[in-house]
DNA sequence: CGCGCGCTCGGG
DNA sequence: CCGAGCGCGCGA
């Protein structure tokens, strides 16, 4: 039999149809090792044949792997192929997608155990007077049955080895799955549904769109009616694939999971060890776990018969991948619903603009819990004035009404979380003489002091640099640091509130796997008073004590120069607010701002998102900005910013062909220097464009493809979160 | 005259 | 992507 192999070489010149030998029962989409230019990589079969036109002379034979299934089915090779053609990637990259990366390099794999057990009956075994081991061992089988042989070579070394030389005792090895959450204890508890939820869940079941979309404020308990979904298919039988952002996958949650699916439920996260994922990835293969749950990545769990899809927080930006193929996880996961003729279930309370707009336009089914759960009103936010405060003559990071309510808070022994999207201590080191900014050598951006290491530091490459003491171009010793950050707010707390225990919760203080869940664990067992942090406190977690949330600086992300810079802000406002309040005591808010009469936060204020996405909308609209169009971006990098630039200029030739053939289907079209023009010593130019026909983005990247050359990388970004 | 690295080509 | 193959540059 003649394979068609495609081998797990991420290049385009690689990147084709070789045929190969193999065995007659050899499965399409199955894994196998290929020699191929005089060593053996692992690649996989694609289709199987009688005929090749290549020399039959210089076919060389691929090794099989041992895998009990394919482990590509029909579903994940159509996919493959899929994003093949719209990201025009490499095969190989797209057939990476669909397996844990430890089980192409082939070092992971199953963890057998050794068990013995009794062959004979133990008065048949006649051992000398000398062999104390292999008797203690042989009463041991008898009193307990099949035990681990490590167990026994233990207690009794050698005596196992020589019961079974002797026929006496039996060995049978078996698959011992790594077992990732052993240690979380599951807590039961059975809900009732209110009857909105049981409403959402059967308006799930029974309309017949494809995409639902669950919009509920937060605390109206999305998380049971998915948590009922995945059970229903359960009891069918069916499948189910539950997506939350990365960071939401907390302990509180995995107990959760654990209680109510145990063993049916596979998580695929960061945090497991390589060996512990392909245990995972198996049980979901061969079906032996019905339900995977996990970060973007888990939507291409290798399921089949899939009774639901799950996508929490929909608008969350972790679904879009950074990398290639950058695919998008809805359009992925809206592949997959179709093939499996289920249901695609999206869930936010603050939805993408984009996602809302097909909604109410009847595109996908719009599902609305305006009730929380526990009844509890949202928590009041209150607007304090920034420009009033410097008028009166506070420069400091705290308004009047933060401090009034920060020691209010205290006083009556409940928590606080400040909020701040700046980690170190000051975003910029200026000279006051002359003006001269500090920047790092690799990257055209300013340097952020961090005042612990009292270094500089570049928040793009991670680069270090001593701390100045005097201006390096004149010789200044006045230095400002402007651009207040979590940990100079930290300092400044510190000193207003003496006896205040805070902590902090940033990039800077999360290292290593279980760096957040400490700090939010000391934060949760009230062993800190304040809680100071970056976005990542933002997200899903449950502190009942917390009765007061501020929000330093809400002006920050709104004033990006970003067409998503207002749904941003109000996302991560509405979502910080909801950390406050969450039990008995009431919640308030305090956001400050330098524009108060801001739109999107004057609706965040009053919690109205659908007054913030009219008013959104018709901004879009006027603009004619996504939805109304997509914007993409072509990045041109490279070491040597002349290769670079002429990277671009290939690039650019090539687009405009384009450009000049389908006007109509273009808003915009232009070339530039990224706003950043360096990172991590890579020079970068774009070619930007919006586009109001979809039609033209295969040939978008077909035409990058085809210009790419070597030293110089080029990306298409489609919508990107940031233009920088 | 030697090999050294830089580019080009092919891999089944 | 990676290694093989070959072309032009400097040292005794």
């Amino acid at each position: 039999m003649i394979a068609e192999v495609i081998v797990d070489i991420a290049a385009s010149e690689t990147d084709r149809i070789y045929d190969y030998l193999c065995d007659d029962d050899a499965v399409v989409g199955s894994r196998v090792r290929a020699p191929f230019g005089g060593k053996t990589v692992p690649g996989f079969i694609m289709k199987l044949k009688n005929t090749t036109d290549y020399p039959t002379e210089k076919l060389k034979k691929v090794i099989s792997c041992p895998d009990e299934l394919p482990a590509l089915n029909r579903e994940c090779l159509m996919l493959a192929e899929k994003i093949t053609a719209r990201y025009r990637v490499p095969k190989a990259l797209s057939l990476r997608l669909f397996l844990p990366t430890e089980m192409r390099t082939g070092k992971v794999r199953e963890l057998m155990r050794s068990y013995a057990s009794l062959a004979v009956e133990f008065e048949e075994i006649k051992l000398s007077k000398t062999a104390k081991n292999q008797l203690g061992a042989a009463e041991y089988l008898r009193d307990n049955g099949k035990t681990d042989c490590a167990f026994l070579n233990h207690a009794y070394p050698g005596g196992v080895a020589g019961l079974e030389k002797k026929g006496y005792v039996k060995i049978t090895k078996e698959q011992l799955l790594r077992d990732p959450y052993k240690t979380v204890e599951g807590e039961k508890v059975e809900r009732v549904l209110t009857e909105d939820q049981i409403r959402a869940v059967q308006t799930i079941e029974r309309d017949e769109r494809t995409v639902q979309l669950l919009h509920g404020v937060t605390g109206s308990g999305k998380t049971e009616i998915y948590l009922t979904l995945i059970a229903k298919c359960l009891q069918e039988g069916k499948s189910s694939i539950f997506l939350v952002p990365e960071i939401s996958l907390t302990p509180q949650m995995l107990s959760q999971l654990r209680a109510r699916f145990g063993k049916n439920a596979a998580i695929l996260h960061s945090g497991l060890s390589a060996g512990e994922r392909f245990d995972e990835w198996w049980r979901l293969r061969t079906g032996e776990a019905k339900i995977a749950i996990g970060a973007r990545s888990a939507v291409f769990a290798p399921l089949e018969n899939l009774g639901v899809i799950i996508v929490d927080e929909e608008h969350d930006s972790s679904y879009s991948s950074e990398t290639a193929p950058r695919y998008n996880t809805f359009d992925v996961a809206l592949l997959r619903a179709k093939y499996n003729n289920c249901k695609l279930v999206l869930g936010s309370a603050t939805p993408s603009v984009e996602t809302y707009k097909r909604a109410s336009e009847g595109e996908f089914s719009l599902i609305r819990l305006n009730k929380r759960i526990n009844k509890r009103p949202l928590p009041e936010i209150v607007i304090a004035d920034m420009r009033r405060e410097v008028r009166r003559g506070n420069n400091s990071a705290f308004s009047a009404a933060l401090k009034e309510e920060i020691e209010k808070c205290l006083l009556e022994g409940n928590q606080a979380i400040l909020f701040l999207n700046r980690r170190g201590y000051s975003q910029t080191v200026i000279c006051k003489e002359c003006g001269y900014v500090a920047k790092c050598e690799a990257c055209d951006v300013s340097l952020t002091y961090h005042r612990e290491e009292n270094c500089l530091k570049c928040h793009y490459c991670g680069g270090k640099y001593n701390m100045l003491s005097a201006c390096p171009d004149c010789g200044g010793k006045k230095l400002s640091y402007a651009g207040t950050g979590t940990q100079r707010v930290v300092a400044d707390l510190q000193k207003l509130y003496p006896t205040a225990r805070i902590l902090r919760m940033d990039n800077d203080t999360t290292s290593g796997k279980e760096g957040h869940y400490k700090i939010l664990k000391t934060f949760a067992e009230k062993k800190a008073d304040i809680l100071v942090g970056t976005q990542m406190i933002a997200k899903g977690h449950d502190f009942p004590s917390v009765t007061l949330v501020g929000i330093l600086d809400a002006d920050m992300s709104l004033h990006f120069s970003d067409y998503r810079s207002g749904e941003r802000t109000f996302q991560l406002l509405t979502q910080v607010a909801g950390r406050s309040g969450r039990a008995e005591e009431k919640g308030k808010v305090v956001l400050q701002t330098f524009d108060p009469e801001n739109d999107v936060l004057r609706f965040a204020t009053r919690y109205d998102y659908e007054g913030f996405y009219k008013n959104e909308i018709s901004l879009r609209g006027a603009m004619a900005f996504p939805p109304f169009s997509k914007i993409v971006r072509v990045m041109v990098t490279s070491e040597d910013d002349k290769k670079a630039l002429e990277g671009l200029r290939n690039v650019y030739f090539a687009l405009e062909k384009l450009y000049t053939e389908q006007t109509e289907k273009f808003l915009f079209f232009n070339k530039m220097r990224a706003p950043i023009k360096k990172i991590q010593n890579k020079y970068r130019y774009q070619v930007l464009m919006r586009i109001s026909d979809m039609s033209v983005l295969p040939e978008i990247y077909a035409a990058c493809a085809d210009a790419r050359e070597r030293d110089v990388l080029v990306s298409v970004e489609e919508n990107p979160s940031s233009l920088s």
